[in-house]
DNA sequence: CCCTCCGATCGTACGGTGTAAGAGTTCCTA
DNA sequence: TAGGAACTCTTACACCGTACGATCGGAGGG
């Protein structure tokens, strides 16, 4: 019944991450020796964390999020599957790792003192990261941990936040909404995504039949007047415009919020 | 290399699904024969489709979205697991189903002629809805369609925009801002509860040690005064207090700019 | 120089997974 | 009574994560 508990240490691996590698409230993959530090001092080919991470970036990447197994990255590297686990604790953690790598990806404007120009700066930048690595919506689930790219960025934006001159907990709050809102869109925009490939695989005719079949039968129920209503129209919003159109209509709310003098209080 | 197309139909099985049951824009599992239609027509002991979903979501309930196989599902029928293939193309379809599934568990709020209340009321009641079924956020991703709880859903939400007397797509837009912004809170909301959980299990010293030693290091480095702070600071908010702070901001922000006189036009 | 040690890699094996193929069972209809 | 449709089961395959232990190769000590 109860399954194997997380692996302490194994092999007697060392235990400290490469220095600058911050790990908050949980621990990520620990079995790794800091990853082939002088250069060509052991064997010529040496398997490093790093490499196993960016080659399990550009599977995902090229292949889905389900095409990611140990195998297939050690096949990839030329490597046995076992080998991996010497630097990575579990599949889990590898995911984890991915996971704070693209995290890292994103490039974070340095403050401006326009807070809503920069909170806007990098919401864009998320998507557009998210969009890149479409893989990340399925395993961002996955994160027990806030992992060093994530601190930065949360650093980050909270430095953009300071002219507002919120206490520290207001301005936590107000980044917290906004990373709600792309991180659903991002989820959301997969779907929809994922759905325009299924469709593309679909000759226009069988497309169209599917469709106005689907319609067809909508309006035949006579309980759908607004979804019939919205599929008939003609021109449908873009992806783009509607990211903008939900991130600014949030950020007005703010605003005015705070405007309006502090945030309000809670009961308590 | 190329793995099994979506199976059309095999087995001769029919294909109409129970009548009301709507499926939009693709396909979701569709070798069933429409499930034990007359009661004790057939064997007494019949296996349906609503059953498969039902034990599932109830295996997912209990030991979480990882614990879903067809063969553990199919134990809990005391079925063997092929039988379910009768019923369930594969076991993404059976995800799907799943998903839609407790979609239908929202309770939906028939409109009040107050927008507002009752998109507020909407977003609540989706809230409380994945949280009780925490596995939600690990599958959601799957929806290849929209389910026929899904469009009613829809169909629902905006009906309750009618008041503002917007054009449908402006509705759509609307509606999508607030979707938006409850889907991300969900899958926040999970991973911190996954965290949580993860760290309800170490010992309140141990769970000290950890987090002082990583606030340590964190101030250690300099790097992070905001991160610092917070870390530092007595009182979070909670879950519910963001929650509600991001969307009555969105809200906010959607209604000033409605009073602003109809939604912005974008250019095109 | 060899020998030992240990970091790193590998081979094998176990118990799980999704599901294709087709045989077998049960019941309704002709 | 025969036929066939509706449904269930057995078997088998390829793949998965990973426990365990053998093995390899270079660094340090004698």
């Amino acid at each position: 019944m109860s399954p194997s508990r997380q692996g302490d240490s194994r092999h007697g691996g060392k235990r400290s991450e490469p220095d600058d590698a911050l790990w908050l409230l949980a621990a990520p993959g620990d079995p790794g020796a800091s990853p082939a530090r002088t250069g060509s001092r052991r064997r010529a080919r040496q398997l490093s964390r790093d490499q196993i991470v960016a080659t399990a970036i550009a599977v995902a990447d090229a292949e889905g999020p389900e095409a990611v197994s140990m195998r297939r990255v050690a096949r990839d590297l030329n490597v046995s599957a076992m080998s991996l686990y010497w630097h990575v604790a579990s599949k889990d953690d590898l995911l984890v790792l991915m996971v704070d790598a693209v995290e890292g990806e994103i490039d974070i404007p340095s403050p401006s003192g326009d807070w809503r120009a920069d909170v806007t700066r990098t919401a864009r930048g998320y998507r557009q990261t998210l969009l890149r690595h479409g893989w990340m919506t399925s395993f961002i689930g996955h994160r027990r941990s806030l992992g060093p790219n994530e601190l930065v960025h949360i650093e980050h934006s909270l430095a953009a936040l300071d002219p507002l001159q919120l206490t520290i907990h207001d301005a936590f709050n107000v980044l917290m909404a906004v990373e709600t809102y792309y991180l659903g869109f991002a989820l959301r925009e997969q779907q929809e995504l994922m759905i325009e490939r299924t469709r593309e695989e679909l000759s226009p005719a069988e497309l169209r039949a599917v469709v106005s079949s689907g319609v067809e039968r909508l309006r035949a129920t006579n309980r759908y007047p607004h979804l019939t209503q919205l599929f008939e129209a003609e021109r449908r919003l873009t992806r783009d415009e509607r990211f903008e159109y939900g991130l600014a209509r949030l950020l007005d709310g703010i605003e005015a919020d705070l405007r309006r003098g502090a945030t309000r209080e809670v009961g308590g």
